[in-house]
DNA sequence: TGGCACCATTTGATCGATCCAGCAACCGGG
DNA sequence: CCCGGTTGCTGGATCGATCAAATGGTGCCA
């Protein structure tokens, strides 16, 4: 059992230098209780003495945890300002450093469209494994993952709960009333709440909507709290909707159509993007946001902050959710009783010189 | 050594499904070749039915590697446009799955300043360990690390190669010419140069620089393009240049300044962030970038693709930044012969209105 | 004082893979 | 026909930690 010096230590080493039993310098590092006092010391020191640090391999091949979260990222879209992941990634790395986790990235293989071929069937079981999550997960490399990619129904989640895999979801079941597993959302309606009632309140009348399509959840959820809460106020909201895809020319040609024909003196945006759009049609008629017609968008991107003038746009409280994600996952993993399914958190609004001049 | 079905299958499962031997199993993983072609094809089916993933953690102990990559990453600085990390990120991710590696994400520990403070006596050998690092390092959950935070003098990548970590960084080692460690850069000065020709094709002879105080490497790299440039061309640099903060703050007042005193036609920036402060100050003199003043930032971000107008920018080409950085990391832990140390790309240019309209 | 519970610590087995030495079968050359 | 070399595969040892069971010592109660 002789052992290099220089060598990296081990348990063992450790264990000699410190004159008790691998076993005892284990339970110094996990269940410091166990010892007592003045063995707790010595073993320390011991520890600090050669700088010793647990392997990781070891640990996890033994107790079959590798104390590691998967996160899937996914190709960022350009045109988009929705760079919102930044802020959400560091989050949730340091929540989970906190937890005692780990944060692993992976791709889809890059077999294009095989994730979109499972969530065309929604309704089947999904025999297929779903790209990228199988082979972390059948090779014990991540303990758990995290799903954000909540739009278009959410297939990652459906195969996941199938298979029993232990997930957290950052945006609610959309449609799914029977889904088990834990998730943590943003209250996407309360946030165009705020954007409402935040322009009802600087004397508007006229409030448009530009968001997407029909079908997307979540974009029906933030529609709602504007129609919801302009016939609270008995505001119309007649021909002052438009609908489209999330790009920054959609958001354009909306702003246009409907600054053309039903004279709005604020826009309320889905996203960040589309409030662009609205910056670039504003341009092109000489108008300034904040000045001539109100603006506020949806995410406080970066772009948000630093473009002109100021976007007014709805944040959501991504260091929280993180937080919240972390939290459920913990309890996930030592398979303590979950007290709450859900957790929706509520955004708040930045509010910049789009929406109030001076 | 009975195994219910249903558990997790092994090599020893695959063997005995197989009729063959545990290192004949592993073997068909990790070295077809050596198998004779019929007895490889029962291996595989074997592991086909019983979908057999090879342990990560027992295979890491063994082979003392764990095929994870480091990747710190640190608190996004809001107020700031510089949110390409999301594309360097995953493209690194993307590059590192081909290449049979994963990215790891961690933070500093949450003790503020310690960092800095190892980064305050340049000269000094570092004992103390750099945030974060040495963790991971000692307990073997990484193999190697990526380093992009090559501003202000990179007391990681120093501390990393007093320790022989094997490590690439993505950023030249600035005035450090004894530097050993491979890396991956972009010319940032040849960014510059291609932003003051295509403003001196548009017959702009008054072009002006915002940037960064002096000291910082990268600031004072990409500011040579423009004295060096400029000079060549027989244009003045005289009282052109302006050095402050990266901030959309400091962009403006900087705008402000030049146009009040220079009247300079062009303004090239350090950085997308001092260009969105130039547009600002545009903003507040009833000027538009391109018809008024052209303006070109530097990264390339998000917030250039989407403000009104859109800003002519230096793209870096990150994604191939992270396939060079994956195929050094992959040279240096095969303990090949590394051809050149480090390597430098050549960024382009995203033409946009701001330095064009119509 | 015997018996029992409890505490602090030790010892051997184990997680699932790869490394390494070894073995049988086969091949070609002298 | 024997021998060294190659091919294809086997089985025991090992990586460094934790688990489970066992150990000796102490205190408390009957």
């Amino acid at each position: 059992m002789s052992r290099r010096t220089g060598s990296t230590p081990t348990l063992a080493t450790v264990a000699a230098e410190a004159g008790v039993s691998r076993q005892t310098v284990s339970n110094a590092v996990n269940n410091p209780g166990l010892l007592r006092a003045d063995t707790l010391i010595r073993v320390q020191r011991a520890i600090d003495r050669l700088g010793y640090s647990p392997n990781r391999a070891a640990r996890n091949l033994r107790t079959r945890a590798s104390h590691l979260v998967g996160l899937r990222v996914d190709p960022a879209v350009e045109d988009s300002a929705n760079a919102l992941m930044d802020r959400f990634v560091h989050s949730l790395v340091e929540s989970s450093r906190d937890a005692g986790y780990h944060v692993l990235l992976f791709t889809a293989s890059g077999q294009p469209g095989r994730e979109d071929s499972v969530a065309a069937r929604p309704g089947a079981h999904h025999m297929e494994p779903v790209d990228g999550y199988d082979e972390l997960l059948r090779s014990a490399a991540v303990d758990a993952f995290v799903v954000t990619d909540t739009y278009r129904g959410n297939p990652q989640a459906v195969w996941l709960a199938e298979r029993g895999v232990p997930f957290v979801a950052f945006g609610r079941p959309w449609g799914d009333a029977g889904a088990q597993h834990p998730w943590v959302d943003v209250d996407g309606r309360a946030g165009v709440v705020l954007a409402v009632d935040h322009l009802a309140g600087l004397g508007h009348e006229r409030i448009a909507w530009i968001g997407w399509q029909k079908g997307s959840w979540i974009g029906e959820d933030r529609r709602s709290g504007w129609t919801d809460r302009m016939h609270e106020r008995g505001l119309s909201t007649s021909r002052l909707s438009a609908r489209g895809d999330d790009t920054v020319e959609f958001g354009r040609r909306a702003a246009h159509a409907l600054l053309d024909n039903e004279a709005p003196t604020a826009l309320v945006c889905a996203s960040d993007t589309l409030a662009m759009g609205v910056f670039r049609a504003l341009a092109e008629r000489s108008a300034i946001a904040g000045r001539d017609v109100a603006v506020i968008g949806f995410d406080d991107s970066i772009a948000a902050q630093v473009c002109t003038p100021g976007l007014t746009s709805v944040r959501q409280p991504l260091e929280q959710v993180a937080v919240e994600i972390v939290r459920s996952l913990g309890d996930l993993l030592a398979h303590k009783q979950i007290a709450e399914q859900g957790r929706i958190l509520v955004p708040t609004l930045s509010v910049r010189a789009s929406s109030s001049p001076g």
